[in-house]
DNA sequence: TCTGGGGTCCTAGGACCC
DNA sequence: TCTGGGGTCCTAGGACCC
């Protein structure tokens, strides 16, 4: 009897992928220290004689933050994440351009296309990176998944012009890890033997799902490499860290997941929010909070609609001027994506928050989703669960209203 | 001169039901 | 009357990711 298929699972990551879309159409940028970010304005302005002008770092002000810049502006220290204004003092003549998400968003659709084309089994994660499942693909357990690796990589640019990081390894944990191993334009194959060598000695970080305050706690421990909590004792990990977590930290730092490929999934809730160009007082503010208040409720009714898609459960989340954050959220008796009663269930969340303090962020959305399809014919959705009690068996769902 | 916008998942307490 | 366990829903907050 033949064994099972060993999993290839490669995670595919394009390089620097929203700056090298802008390099696409400013090929004169390439080689530059180039930022994406800081909201709409500063578009390059277009001279008579066919150049361009850009705007600069340095004449920046406001609250945007760097969505992505090249190799040679991070080489500088303007990563991901900073604000513009501070990394203007790093790279003060870097180019800074506007965000275009249309733009990215058609290049991210060729990309998943091109692949798809090679590999059927693509789990979307985000506008710039996937996971593959190679392991029924003829020929891939060969050669562990690097000829498809590369096909994809030249797939992928034949279709975009642009290069992507590739790492082909036995589960997305390992495969995230991988893709960063080599970039840009990376290829990395990684087995079970290569934990011990090339996935211990890593920042503790580089695991999908340490972040800033999971990383403060284990360097707190003296845990820094992946090796220093592969090498902790489970029972220690689950004490300090809680049974669930805890578990997982083990797990996943000896390289251990048995996560699969998803390729599609319901979306759990849609949402708009908004930072304020400055904070804004609830009482002295009023009609300005006012006006965008009703404004996000109905660009998420607009959302809910493009999308098919209407919510029982609407909530608001602010952020005040000192970064606290709170939300507040109200379950409704039946599905809605009209935008008045958006507007009025987001009004009574907003009722039950103290407003003394001045809002930076205003933000509102909709989650307990369903299709349009399960509103129309609830019962179509009863399946596997049909046994279960329905809480409210008389509730009736009502349709949509739409604005007149 | 700090710190965007859009998501997912987890935890935890209380209400409410069986 | 008291004890009690299990389950789901609702709400709030927080960590994390792209």
């Amino acid at each position: 009897m033949p064994e099972a298929p060993r999993r290839l699972i490669a995670h595919l990551d394009m390089d620097a992928f929203y700056a090298s879309v802008e390099l696409l159409r400013y090929p004169d940028l390439r080689g530059r220290a180039v930022v994406i970010g800081g909201g709409r304005r500063h578009q390059p302005v277009q001279r008579t004689d066919g150049s361009r002008e850009y705007a600069r770092m340095r004449d920046y002000t406001g609250r945007g933050v760097i969505t992505t810049s090249t190799y040679e502006a991070r080489a500088l220290g303007a990563h991901s994440g900073m604000g513009v204004m501070k990394a203007a003092q790093l790279a003060p003549d870097a180019v800074l351009l506007p965000i275009d998400f249309d733009e990215y968003r058609k290049y991210s659709k060729l990309f998943k296309a091109a692949v798809r084309e090679v590999a059927k089994l693509v789990e979307d994660r985000g506008v710039d990176e996937i996971y593959i499942d190679l392991s029924e693909l003829p020929g891939a357990q060969a050669d562990a998944g690097r000829a498809a690796a590369t096909q994809l990589k030249d797939v992928v640019r034949a279709a975009t012009g642009l290069s992507c990081s590739i790492a082909v390894a036995p589960n997305k944990l390992l495969a995230k890890i991988g893709s960063e191993l080599d970039k840009p334009n990376g290829l990395t194959v990684l087995g079970p033997g290569d934990i011990e060598t090339r996935i211990w000695p890593l920042a503790a970080k580089k695991v999908n799902g340490i972040g800033p305050k999971a990383n403060e706690k284990l360097a707190s421990f003296g845990l820094h490499t992946i090796g220093d909590i592969a090498a902790a004792d489970p029972a220690w990990l689950i004490e300090h860290f809680g049974k669930s977590y805890g578990a997982w930290l083990h797990a996943a730092s000896h390289g251990l997941d048995e996560r699969a490929v998803v390729t599609f999934s319901e979306p759990k809730s849609i949402s708009r929010e908004t930072t304020f160009e400055r904070d804004l007082h609830a009482v002295r503010d009023r009609a300005a909070l006012g006006a965008i208040f009703t404004e996000l409720c109905g660009e998420l009714a607009a959302d809910l609609t493009h999308k098919g898609y209407a919510s029982r459960t609407i909530g608001i989340k602010l952020r005040f001027d000192d970064f606290k954050i709170v939300t507040r959220d109200l379950s409704l008796p039946a599905h809605t994506m009209d935008a008045q009663t958006i507007r009025r269930a987001a009004g009574e969340c907003l009722k039950r928050v103290d407003l003394t303090r001045r809002l930076r962020l205003l933000g509102v959305r909709a989650g307990a989703l369903a299709t349009l399809a399960e509103l129309v014919a609830p019962q179509a959705e009863v399946g596997v669960e049909a046994t279960h009690a329905v809480r409210e068996p008389e509730a009736k769902y009502t349709l949509p209203l739409f604005d007149d």
